[in-house]
DNA sequence: AGATTGTTAGACAAATTTGTTTAATACTCT
DNA sequence: AGAGTATTAAACAAATTTGTCTAACAATCT
């Protein structure tokens, strides 16, 4: 039952080698063949332990939306900080996510948009913390709002604004990368983009 | 040399055909004989007027390269009204331009990420008109920002923030589309989304 | 040592996909 | 009427891709 040889078993190889695969080249144009070059194991290992190349693919996307799971959590514990700060805050570690995972929206946006059935085992898996965050955090912005230390803003539109804004700066990177002559000066163009997306969040905001 | 019988004549239900299927599925997933399917022809007659699917795909794509130049040209004519008010009309503009072409965005972001070398295409097409018009708004900016009525600014990140929010509207369209239970109800989100990115910008420039 | 599991290499089948070709027919223009 | 073009239907080839299967060997466990 138990993988033996290198810690590094051929399993776990295949699920990593797809996963590289998945993200960067989508569904469709990911070959199981390449997969199976890229994890060093014969063709025939991947169908001996994942089956079909759609089971591999279902166990690289639900372990995605699980790592998306992690930001969304943060998002809902309701830490004792005054709001303004957590927004801020919120605004970094979802940036800081996104400079850890920069092809995951792309990958999830993607699939999502040519198998609506994805999105249904989305909502079902984020759906309910969503929805109860958005309450609990207009419930406190209205509260800012009627001490008119914040402007007015549905949590929704907040949460859009601030995803747009960070998912892009990922999303469009692969365009606009030749702007940047070395990876030192991309990281410094994202640097840039994140406080620039911290002020525009802030501007809309704080009164 | 000329076509004959009805005036959508096959070669151009073809394209549209094609047009369809690429910006739905991406070009991996179309199959050309679905193409010859949607456009009512045989599968040869896709052969016969556009050689290959690859040059069918091209042909798409550099029509669609067009189709995004018209904003990008919009925003270059330098028209005689105050800055404050430009800003808005472009958001506007740029809003609705994604409202008639809701696939756009992500069926390029989406094409250029598999195959880098359409980003050079693109660039060729457009950088050089951005990149004027990046200079020209931003010698605005300062002087309204040294009138003191503007926040300062650089333009590339206007451009960016503007882009992000607008684009991330539509892209995310699928999976928000949910919330509003009919097509009318999904226009009005729509077009409280393009009223809160209008707010958010005017919040980051306007002093 | 023997049983079990992991692994390779390779052959193979079935389906799909792209692209070509051919023969026949219809339409359009001069 | 005849030439040329548009179009269909269908057969076909070649390549690719997914998936199965088998025979052999290696590693591990009991």
């Amino acid at each position: 039952m138990t993988q033996k040889k290198d810690a590094k078993n051929k399993k776990q190889q295949i699920l990593d080698a797809a996963e590289y695969e998945f993200l960067t080249n989508g569904y469709e144009a990911t070959k199981t063949t390449q997969i199976a070059k890229r994890a060093g194991v014969t063709h025939a290992m991947l169908h001996y332990y994942y089956q079909s190349k759609e089971n591999l693919f279902n166990k690289i996307f639900e372990d995605k939306i699980e790592t998306l799971k992690a930001p969304i959590d943060a998002l809902a514990q309701n830490k004792d900080i005054d709001l303004r700060d957590r927004i801020r805050e919120i605004i970094e570690l979802h940036f800081d996510f996104l400079k850890t995972h920069p092809d995951l929206p792309h990958f999830l946006i993607n699939e999502m948009r040519s198998n609506p059935q994805l999105i249904k085992i989305l909502r079902e898996k984020v759906g309910d913390t969503l929805r109860g965050t958005f309450a609990t955090i207009q419930t406190e912005i209205d509260e800012y709002v009627a001490k008119d230390i914040m402007k007015p803003i549905s949590a929704f539109d907040l949460f859009l604004d601030i995803v747009s804004l960070n998912v892009f700066t990922f999303i469009s990177l692969p365009i606009f990368r030749h702007i940047a002559y070395n990876e030192e000066k991309e990281q410094q163009l994202i640097e840039n983009r994140k406080k620039e997306i911290i002020q525009t969040i802030n501007y809309r905001i704080l009164k």
